[in-house]
RNA sequence: GGUCGCGUAGCUCAGCUGGAUAGAGCAUCUGCCUUCUAAGCAGACGGUCAAAGGUUCGAAUCCUUUCGCGAUCACCA
């Protein structure tokens, strides 16, 4: 209908004042005003001299006669407010009633897909708060991405190989006693956990006894014995040795077991898994490629750099001078690793925002290198959650846990259900399945409702809201409508005449709403940020709840009334329970 | 010091490519449960959009400078 406008603009200056005009700029009315779209009329002053308000005019009048949707008009100031005829609304509501996946558009065949990596965990310990974010965030843009027509694979590259496991090792090598899983009926990912910690604080111990045997700090944390068979154990990994690769494998099988049941609980999953023991070599013959070609260069000790001064960066380090690679050869080397892999034109890396100076590296390498995709790598870059004692440190046990958080949240919403006490009916595992949907319904909604650049103060002393802007609180609104469907004792699916409903502002303004939705996806997808579909909910959830409870049904159109009333909640339904999937929110049909 | 990001109500956040009197929630206060679920609705209170310049018909939004907070600038990952 806007093109339709837009057009009929274009022919009015065409007609009226014999010019072309390249865009109209449209926007929603101020509710302070009569009408539905505005169009800024100071925007046409550069083609047309003249007064505002007489051009809107102009246009206003050409519009009302020329256009069936355009009911009548106004304008003040610079502002043509053009009013929209209810006929058309209703058509444009009976168009998207239908239609269950409304707003999303299914991957196309012909497009190449993009991969969207996130979590990226290492295997020494378990995930925490900031796992969160990321993941949620990962998980919820690649939805939103498939939802706006592309191929998506979800990946994490798991960091499973380095000093830190060997740590973990170690510590249980020497301390552990056998400990497994079983037997100490801890989830893997938090044993290992445990013994990272451990290694940590026996490693204090020994650089202060080497201290207090007069070693300076330096010399006592070199020369630890502790770390000093920590590297020794990294090293007879490399070389593939049995009995260190055999703990290593079955370590890792622990923490990969403990991984799967917090994404199970998170509702997260991939396509394919990267791990770095397979993909840590990689890289280097690209390096030495890019050597023969210029784009790095050697230095005298051997090490290969590339010279990004001209781009107002430093010189960056892509091979060490004993020939290894560091974090960036393996980054190039995955990169491309990934392309030949997967039919590709797009990668996203969820990753926080301290390494945006190593993704404008990567990114500015690959470019250099030749790989045309490189234009379309985006570092999906994320703001620290703090706590309000500052950054959270493992060593100081300041963490979040994942899974804690998630059985706090968990806890939370079934106090709060018990008191309400609405759950008459439900069976206990009906009850604890409702309790797990809003309470992770908070934590997520809470969570990606902010703008991803920014960072979280996250007060884990005051819990998390279940009012107001809130998971829960667009929940219920689901968990309402789902109740209205049930007790509706009419037949609400059938096709409403234009001419048969008369309607309400507010009932306006929700099916304005609604018809955002599909521009909401694109847009969201092009600026990956979930953020932008769950405040676009809560919106259309506030406008609905406020249309549904302050409105009453006139007597002389009770029927048709109560029909188009009870479709138009269908379809906030609809769209909520859409919407959230996008999040990775479940949604209740009672709560 | 260089680079990047952020700064909007007491608190947590919206505000799309510049548009009309800057919007929500929480908190505080006032109403509304015999009609569809009160995890709700209606209303009041609360702002020098960090500061100063500039661009223009028009700036929270774009540009410059300053201040504050954070990140980053390793032969770590």
């Amino acid at each position: 209908m806007q093109q339709k406008i837009e057009l009929a603009v274009k022919d009015a200056f065409k007609t009226i004042y014999d010019v072309e005009i390249p865009s109209v700029e449209f926007q929603a009315t101020r509710k302070d005003f009569e009408g539905d779209i505005t169009i800024v009329v100071f925007a046409f002053l550069r083609h047309v001299k003249g007064n505002p308000v007489q051009i809107g005019t102009n246009i206003g009048a050409y519009l009302k006669e020329n256009v069936d949707d355009v009911s009548d008009f106004n304008v003040v100031k610079g502002f043509l407010n053009l009013v929209i005829s209810n006929a058309s609304f209703i058509k444009g509501f009976n168009e998207i009633y239908s239609n269950d996946s409304f707003g999303v558009i299914a991957p196309s065949a012909n497009e190449k897909a993009e991969m969207v990596e996130y979590s990226s965990p290492n295997t020494n310990k378990p995930l925490h708060l900031g796992h969160i974010r990321n993941n949620l965030l990962g998980f919820s843009v690649a939805e939103i991405i498939a939802a706006s027509g592309k191929k998506v694979y979800k990946t994490q590259i798991i960091n499973d190989r380095g000093i830190h496991i060997c740590k973990s090792m170690l510590a249980w090598e020497k301390f552990g006693n056998g400990e497994t899983p079983e037997s100490t009926r801890l989830k893997g990912d938090k044993l290992v956990g445990n013994y990272y910690v451990k290694f940590d604080q026996e490693y204090k111990k020994e650089i202060a006894n080497l201290i207090a045997d007069g070693a300076t700090e330096e010399e006592a944390k070199k020369n630890a014995p502790l770390l000093l068979e920590a590297q020794e154990m990294l090293r007879k990994w490399e070389a593939g040795d049995d009995k260190v690769v055999t703990l290593w494998k079955e370590m890792n099988q622990w923490v990969y077991a403990g991984f799967d049941a917090t994404y199970k609980e998170l509702g997260v999953d991939f396509d394919k898994n990267y791990y770095e023991s397979n993909t840590y070599l990689l890289g280097k013959d690209v390096v030495a490629n890019g050597l023969e070609s210029g784009v790095f260069f050697k230095k005298e000790d051997g090490s290969v750099w590339i010279d990004l001064t001209d781009e107002g960066l430093d010189e960056k380090i892509v091979l060490r001078s004993d020939g290894t690679a560091v974090y960036m050869t393996q980054d190039i080397g995955t990169a491309i690793e990934r392309f030949k892999d997967f039919d590709l034109d797009a990668l996203t890396y969820t990753v926080g925002n301290e390494q945006d100076y190593h993704f404008k590296v990567l990114f500015l390498i690959l470019n250099k290198l030749g790989f045309d995709w490189a234009a379309n790598c985006f570092h999906l870059s994320y703001g620290m959650v703090d706590l309000p004692s500052g950054k959270m440190k493992s060593r100081e046990g300041t963490v979040v846990d994942a899974d804690d958080l998630i059985v706090e949240m968990v806890n939370t919403a079934r106090s709060i259900s018990e008191e309400l006490g609405k759950l008459e009916g439900y069976s206990n595992e009906e009850k604890e399945a409702l309790y797990r949907t809003i309470g992770l319904g908070a934590l997520k909604y809470y969570i990606l409702k902010v703008d991803p650049k920014k960072r979280i103060l996250f007060d884990p002393k005051e819990s998390i809201d279940f009012q107001g802007n809130t998971g829960p609180f667009i929940q219920y609104t689901y968990a309402r409508i789902q109740s209205i469907l049930r007790k509706a004792d009419f037949e609400y699916n059938v096709i409403l005449s234009e001419a048969e409903v008369s309607l309400h502002p507010k009932e306006k303004e929700v099916i304005k709403l609604l018809q955002q939705f599909p521009e909401v996806i694109q847009n969201a997808a092009k600026n990956h940020s979930p953020a932008l579909i769950a405040n676009y909910t809560y919106d259309l959830v506030k406008e609905y709840n406020s249309f549904y409870q302050t409105v009453p049904i006139l007597g002389s159109t009770v029927e048709v009334e109560k029909v188009f009333r009870t479709r138009l909640s269908k379809k906030v339904a609809n769209v909520i329970k859409t919407a959230f999937g996008l999040l990775g929110i479940d949604v209740p049909s009672r709560m």
